[in-house]
DNA sequence: CGGAATCCTCTTCGATACTG
DNA sequence: CAGTATCGAAGAGGATTCCG
């Protein structure tokens, strides 16, 4: 029933779990914890239920996600990566810092989520320049596009959904925040023209340097 | 024509890019140095001419690789990786690195290929077990299939083909090399049962070393 | 409503045959 | 040797329906 290259060899052995469609990319969704099917389907615009529920399917065979019913009184279904699926974390890093380098700016059409930039983020970060540093920072597009990243220890780890108590936290348009964290936008300029922000601005640029500068070229 | 996921995302633009079946394989091969269509068919078993084309087609617009005719007396056209490209090598090595760890002991039907095999030691290496030691290696299971590694500066190399004057060589059948390396048989019962060498054991036991033992679990 | 199976169309893949 | 052309098979995308 299903493919497989066949070949003895590492890579194409991974490929063989993660080398089709959409399937890296809800291994994405789920680095930022467990999701249910419909926080799925939003995470990934354009995938549609029935292959959905098949990537579903095949990474839990390949032992990669967990189907988990919560306890009451939630009650719901959600997926979560076991051990060997946290493991892909370092190989999602590594691609999405190759694509950070022909991402671009985004175009009209293009679908944009929190966590998507922050992973941008993430990819750009430098450890050097955080230090010892811990932080908690909350980011939000809108009612329902919200998610938070942590710093600890060195480690950067990226929460969808609202932060408790967050050291810093943001919300604007997508175009907002690409402009605040490519310097396009200098942070008293963008916080007056759509950023909402609840921290200090002294965090706010803690948040930047961490990130590093964010560069874009216009023309990917 | 091509199919974009259409996120602003930078591991969606990744995926766009390298996402589809057979397009990381041609990136391994090539990370291997630059290679001919025939060579390409021959490290890519079951791809078919038309899909090669096509890939090789797409990750020259993509700007990954590019087409180059060799100086006369040769002047055979070879594909080789550009600089983007072969920043691809730590996103390749980190899923091998995965693929690793389910990939198993081969089943009868599974090609073998040398440069495949070096790569599992690759993704298994110690930087800090081999210090600052310089090395070549060369491994071969027969007159088509020969590829070696070096490692210099901490950095582990692979290259297709023979090496000039490698401190080891090994011939041998692909079992051979896969009891050898697991430690399934010891060095001086795999010279006696079919792995011919080229160098000392003193070597052999360095580059055993440097790939650290495969565990190559049987269950996987 | 969340989760998934079904149906239909379109695209991509794989294998082979064929051409410069 | 290095590809293009062709065609049946498999997979993806979208909408709708079904089940709990």
């Amino acid at each position: 029933m299903k493919r497989s290259y066949g070949q003895y060899c590492a890579l194409a052995k991974a490929l063989d779990v993660v080398g089709s469609r959409w399937t890296l990319l809800v291994v994405r969704e789920l680095l930022a914890g467990p999701r249910r099917f419909g926080d799925l389907m939003n995470g990934l615009p354009g995938i549609g239920t029935n292959l959905l529920s098949e990537r579903l399917r095949e990474l839990q065979d390949a032992g990669v996600i967990e189907k988990r019913v919560l306890p009451p009184p939630a009650g719901s279904t959600v997926y979560e990566l076991t051990d060997r699926g946290r493991e892909l974390g370092n190989a999602a890093l590594q691609l999405t810092r190759w694509g950070y380098e022909s991402l671009g700016l985004p175009t009209k059409d293009e679908e944009f989520r929190v966590n998507w930039f922050i992973a941008i983020g993430q990819a750009a970060y430098q450890r050097q320049a955080a230090g010892d540093l811990s932080l908690t920072c909350e980011m939000r597009t809108s009612e329902t596009d919200v998610s938070h990243f942590r710093i600890e220890d060195g480690k950067f780890q990226i929460v969808q959904g609202p932060a408790r108590d967050p050291d810093l936290a943001l919300a604007g348009a997508p175009r907002d925040f690409i402009d605040l964290f490519t310097g396009r936008l200098p942070p008293k300029k963008a916080i007056a023209n759509g950023i909402a922000l609840n921290g200090d601005l002294d965090t706010l640029q803690t948040v930047l340097e961490i990130f590093g500068l964010l560069e874009l070229s216009e023309t990917a």
